[in-house]
DNA sequence: ATGGCTGGTAGAACCAGA
């Protein structure tokens, strides 16, 4: 029996975090690895150090300064592809087809602004048009597909430290939990996060820098892997690597790994 | 309950994250 196991974090900066990158990849071992916030173009893309792990399949997709996705892989590629939603070309997505017929989609939903009302925030309506744009680009999906990355939507009441408080924040607030919903339902795309950590645990991907948060585990649950109903049957382990968050210069969100067999 | 950190681009204070 085959087993493959997928893994994704947002870095926030890979070149900052590469050594990081290799501890968790020298640690934990998955095959595959999806990166969001980059924040390189391709061209200064560190792939020489994961190369050097064993990732030599890479598809990267980055831009200067903001945003940008990579998935690394000691797996094959047969296709990779990169798309641009809504006409922004800013580098929020990347997929690749791996040698077992995955379909692999690595996504960085913009994070949508302060104010979470798009007639003062153009950035709230464009997050909220973006997931609008991933619901029409999953229709057309006819393979086993797994979507992973940073959707930057904490969607259940146990998915925020305080429920009531955060209904105003952006992340978790009424629309965008209405609207990352129509999305989910339309394909029918399981939660694995919640499927093996069942509401309502705690199950938190993101702590913010500030201290206190911190300290008080005020997190978030913004980090997602989502598997189409052929292929979530397949997901045989899962978890969140909390640990990262405690090492030394650490990005504020954690990987989150799923193994499958086939 | 809170944005009181952090990174990138700058080449000093911004913007952005969420």
């Amino acid at each position: 029996m085959a087993s493959i196991k997928l893994a994704t974090w947002n870095i926030n900066s890979v070149r900052l975090r590469a050594d990081l990158v290799g501890q968790f990849l020298t640690a934990y071992s998955p095959d595959v690895l999806c990166l969001q916030e980059t924040k390189v173009p391709d061209a200064l893309f560190p792939g020489e150090v994961f190369t050097g792990l064993g990732y030599v399949h890479q598809a990267i997709n980055g831009q200067k300064g903001y945003h940008g996705v990579a998935i690394l892989s000691r797996l094959p590629f047969r296709k990779t592809a990169a798309l641009s939603f809504c006409g922004k070309d800013d580098t929020r997505h990347v997929s690749a087809v791996l040698e077992a017929g995955l379909q692999l989609h690595n996504f960085y939903v913009p994070a949508g602004g302060d104010t979470p009302d798009r007639s003062v925030n153009p950035k709230f309506g464009q997050k909220l048009d973006f997931i609008g744009r991933m619901t029409r680009w999953a229709e057309k999906l006819d393979r086993p597909t797994l979507i992973v990355g940073d959707f930057n939507v904490a969607p259940l009441d146990c998915d925020v430290y305080d429920h009531k408080a955060l209904l105003k924040v952006v992340s978790h607030t009424p629309v965008e939990i209405e609207t990352l919903g129509l999305f989910k339902d339309a394909h029918g795309w399981v939660d694995l996060g919640r499927e093996f950590i069942p509401a309502p645990d705690r199950n938190y991907t993101w702590w913010s820098y500030r201290a206190f948060w911190r300290d008080k585990d005020q997190g978030r649950r913004l980090d997602h892997m989502w598997a189409s109903p052929d292929l979530a049957g397949h997901a045989k382990g899962h978890r969140c690597v909390e640990e990262t968050r405690r090492w030394e210069q650490p990005s504020d969100h954690v990987p989150v790994v799923t193994e499958f067999t086939f």
